[in-house]
DNA sequence: CGAGGCGTTGAATCCCATCAAGAAATGTGG
DNA sequence: CCACATTTCTTGATGGGATTCAACGCCTCG
C-alpha cells in the first residue's frame, strides 16, 4: 500500500505491458502546452498518438446543451489516442504545464506493423481502457457522494507520488465533472471527510491521507483485495 | 431514419468491420440458452469468445453490497468476450431464449494470427466498446430519467427489425439497472412519454415510436446527425 | 487597488429513491 | 379450465440527498 509509483491494480497484477509503445516515441521531439490550452479537440482528425511526459491533461466530452463531461486524467506516462478512428471522440486540455510527444498516427501503425509484439501490448492498453471506463459506469450509477470523492481520492493517492499524499491539480469543477456531481457537493463533501478525520488539508491542491482503510471503507470498493485484507477491513469495522 | 436493420451510426458511416471476424465463428456447433441462464459468469476464467445468433442477452456486474450493474446488452450479430484478460469481468445472461456460438480463445488467437487482416476488425470491435463505455457515462453523469429513458429507447429503436417500434425484451428491472434508476422511476418516465404523445404502448414488451424526433429532442443526444438535419430540429423546436 | 477565478458555506428547492399497495401478467398444479 | 402463488408493472405518498441559487472569503494578476 505504500509502493511509491505502483500501478493501480485493476484486477490481476499486469506488469508495464505499455512500456514497448511507450518507446516508440522517444525518436519523436519534446513539446509543451500552456495551462488551459488543448492538445486536440474533440471532433478534429485524430492524426497523432500522444504519450505524456510530465503534467496532467483532463479529457473530456461536451453536450449540446453546454454540459461537460470527463471522462478522465491523464498524468505522466500515459497514452492517449490509440481508441480512435478517423475523430477524436474527446478532447484533451492541459490543467498544468504539460510536456508530451505526439506521434503521426499513420506512422505509429507502420512502426505497430514492424514490431508485431507491440499488437498485443495495443489491445492490453484498450481493454484497460474498457476496464476503466466500467469502473467509471459503477461509481457513476451506485455511488453517492461520498463513495464518489473517496474513490476519486483512493485513485489519485495512487498516482501521487508521496506516500499519504493525495495530489488534486485540477479544479473543483473539474472533479466535479469527472464525478458526475456539482462543484459544491464535491466541495462539502471533502469538508466532510475533514471533519471525519480522514483526510487533512495540506498545502494547496492537497491532502493528506490520515487512514487509507477508512477511505476505502467509505468509497465502497468491489475488490479492495477482497482476499484476507478485505476480510480484516470487514472486521475492523 | 427508417432503414431497417441498419447499423446505429455512433459517430461516422462504418461497414461492417467486424463480418470478418464472425465468421470466424461459422465451424461451431450451434448452442441455446434459456432464459435466465448464463453463458458465463463474472469471475471465471475467460476461455471462450461468443457470437449470438439470436435471442438478448444482459451483461452485468456485481457490487459487494449485492447492487446490480447492467453494462449493456447484446443481440443477434453480437460478440462478446473479445475484451477480457484472463477472466471474465463481468457476466452474461440469457433474456429470453438464446442462440449463440463460442469458440476457444486460444483457438479464437490462433485464426487471428493466420488472418492478420482480422487484426484491425478487433481493434475496431474494442473501440466500439470503448465509445459505448463513454456514451453510457455521459447518459450517467448528466442526464435526468427522462433524456435517459429516452436515449435508451432511441437506442432500441435502431436495434429492432420493425421500423417505428422498439421491442424491449428486458424488464424493468433489467432497463433500471441499466440506467442507474429504479424500477419505478422507469415506470414513471416510459407513462409521462407515453401521456406526452411521445410513444403508445403497442404489444407485450413493446412500443410505437409516434415521434423519433420528438424522442431525440428529449434524449438531449450529442449528434443527432449535427448536420443540417440537427439545424432543422432545433428550428422546429 | 479592483477584477475575476476559485473555493466554501448556507438556505431553499427539486428530483429521484424509498416505502407501500394494488393491478396485471405469468406460471403451476389440481 | 380454474384457483392460487409468484413475478412484473404501475401508481401514490413521503423523505432525503443532491442541485440550485446566493453570498462571501481567498488568492492571483493586471
Amino acid at each position: 500500500m505504500s509502493a511509491i509509483g505502483s500501478l493501480r491494480v485493476v484486477s490481476e497484477a499486469r506488469p508495464c505491458d505499455e512500456d514497448g509503445l511507450r518507446a516508440l516515441f522517444l525518436r519523436q521531439p519534446g513539446e509543451t502546452a500552456e495551462p488551459g490550452a488543448a492538445l486536440f479537440f474533440e471532433g478534429d482528425p485524430a492524426c497523432h498518438v500522444f504519450h505524456l511526459i510530465s503534467g496532467n491533461v483532463r479529457v473530456c466530452r461536451f453536450l449540446p446543451d453546454g454540459h461537460r463531461f470527463i471522462i478522465g486524467f491523464l498524468c505522466a506516462g500515459d497514452l492517449v489516442g490509440l481508441s480512435f478512428r478517423s475523430r477524436y471522440m474527446f478532447g484533451a486540455e492541459a490543467i498544468d504545464r504539460v510536456a508530451f510527444r505526439r506521434m503521426n498516427k499513420r506512422l505509429f501503425e507502420e512502426e505497430l506493423q514492424l514490431a508485431p509484439e507491440h499488437r498485443s501490448q495495443m489491445l492490453s492498453h484498450l481493454r484497460d481502457e474498457i476496464t476503466a471506463s466500467q469502473d467509471h459506469m459503477l461509481l457513476l450509477s451506485q455511488k453517492n457522494a461520498e463513495e464518489r470523492v473517496c474513490t476519486f481520492l483512493l485513485d489519485r493517492l495512487d498516482r501521487t507520488g508521496t506516500p499519504g499524499i493525495v495530489s488534486l491539480p485540477m479544479i473543483r469543477s473539474d472533479i466535479a465533472d469527472y464525478l458526475g456531481m456539482t462543484i459544491e457537493t464535491v466541495s462539502r463533501t471533502l469538508t466532510k471527510l475533514v471533519l471525519k478525520g480522514i483526510i487533512l488539508p495540506a498545502e494547496k491542491h492537497h491532502f493528506r491521507v490520515v487512514s487509507r482503510s477508512a477511505l476505502a471503507r467509505h468509497a465502497n470498493e468491489a475488490n479492495e483485495n477482497d482476499d484476507h485484507k478485505g476480510e480484516a477491513q470487514r472486521l475492523l469495522r
